[in-house]
DNA sequence: CTATTACTGAACTTCGCGGTATAGTATATT
DNA sequence: AATATACTATACCGCGAAGTTCAGTAATAG
């Protein structure tokens, strides 16, 4: 079906400069509006492609979902990729990762997507499977191993770090991560941002800090 | 408008039973197939009804949606209402909490209708108002009365129950739910639910558990 | 040069859905 | 009985979107 990848074939080659602007043009569209919303007219205008073009290079719609969503969610997360930070204090090192972590879900595009793929449900599996991997999955076990560390160099006590990651993220997407999703509340701004991300430190550190003899006066002491 | 409200009107009054069969087919379709994917001809047509006498009880789509919706959300909550529980030790009552909780947000009907309303996203405010006063506010504020009831009675330490009680819920709800929302998990069974709702209350006791003798130990009032 | 394929642009087909109109029948109040 | 309204059944309108067709032009292989 798709010739591109045939080298020697007669005939005019499909550019593949129109291609990437197709794609990018619905990695734009999709995750701002939804799927039902964009239609192919409105991709084709946008990527600056004749409609038919945009037909020759993704055969229907849903293909050319699957491809745009893909593309948009490997480019997503190499902003995460957070380090261990050893040389920060725990409670300065989980501020760094909760900031980061909640500018990361509270924006505009990623709640889309996350629209997007909660409106797939159940069917379109592969899909999800692969937004799930690319986005959450990965943080998720960063998130693992840095507590892991900080159970091992003494400043936490944690016995299940998976649980515990889970708990921490968890709280920081917090209630009005679902609000924004659902549409009754507007996106955090920073000063919400940084309360909230202190807020959720300090709970996960009571639970979760090293408590036998007094460690917990020397946690907020750094190093 | 809807003159079923008027007892002593002249010609034929409205079939209460008509409205109910619409209701319910309305309550059974929208949640198991999506707001577009439901249309009106199916609505009518599972209910024994015609078109018409659809759209003479209810204005639009909309309009029939919201109603549905409240409904569906009504019917849900009773059955948790969870009264304080002041007989109980705090671990039984937390644990009686969570256990209702995660049964009532890890049900088919009520992850479905949660992927409608993320699905209808920043359009349809009104809607996404009334399932959040009917359904997640409510919890959360009898929680919050929950949580302060202990406060005072000295089994916690709780200096803003609001965030408390939702860090409380959020947990409960975990990853596990995103996973189910968008397809990449099944809904736990009774054994994972039980082992969560543990986990998630020890963390919470952990964290919000009144600390006697150590003053410093007491951070909720630190800042 | 020629055959083959990629593109454009616009018109076109098909289809389903939200909502309405029409015409006739049933059931209530006064 | 008269009147007003609720129902059914069916046809219809308008619209927007997924795809397709067509005539013509551009680019590449042999």
């Amino acid at each position: 079906m798709n010739l591109a990848s045939r080298p020697n074939a007669p005939g005019r080659p499909k550019d593949p400069e129109k291609r990437a602007a197709i794609l990018e043009a619905a990695k734009t569209l999709f995750p701002s509006k939804g799927y039902d919303a964009v239609s192919m007219d409105a991709i084709a205008q946008a990527a600056g492609v004749s409609k038919l073009t945009l037909y020759s290079h993704f055969t229907d719609k849903e293909t050319l979902f699957g491809a745009a969503v893909a593309e948009f969610c490997e480019e997503q997360l190499p902003h995460q990729a957070f380090e261990l930070h050893p040389e920060l204090s725990l409670r300065e090192a989980l501020m760094l990762i909760a900031k980061g972590f909640i500018d990361l879900t509270m924006d505009e595009r990623a709640i889309q997507l996350f629209r997007i793929m909660a409106a797939q449900g159940g069917d379109n599996t592969r899909l999800a499977e692969i937004f799930f991997m690319a986005g959450p999955r990965r943080t998720l076990k960063d998130m693992e191993m840095f507590l892991s560390q900080r159970h091992d160099s003494g400043d936490l006590d944690i016995s299940n770090p998976c649980k515990a990651a889970e708990h921490f993220f968890v709280m920081l997407k917090g209630v009005r991560h679902m609000r924004v999703m659902v549409g009754v509340a507007s996106l955090p701004d920073a000063p919400e941002r940084l309360a909230h991300a202190e807020e959720v430190v300090n709970v996960f550190i009571r639970a979760y800090a090293k408590r036998e003899g007094d460690p917990v006066l020397m946690l907020n002491k750094a190093r």
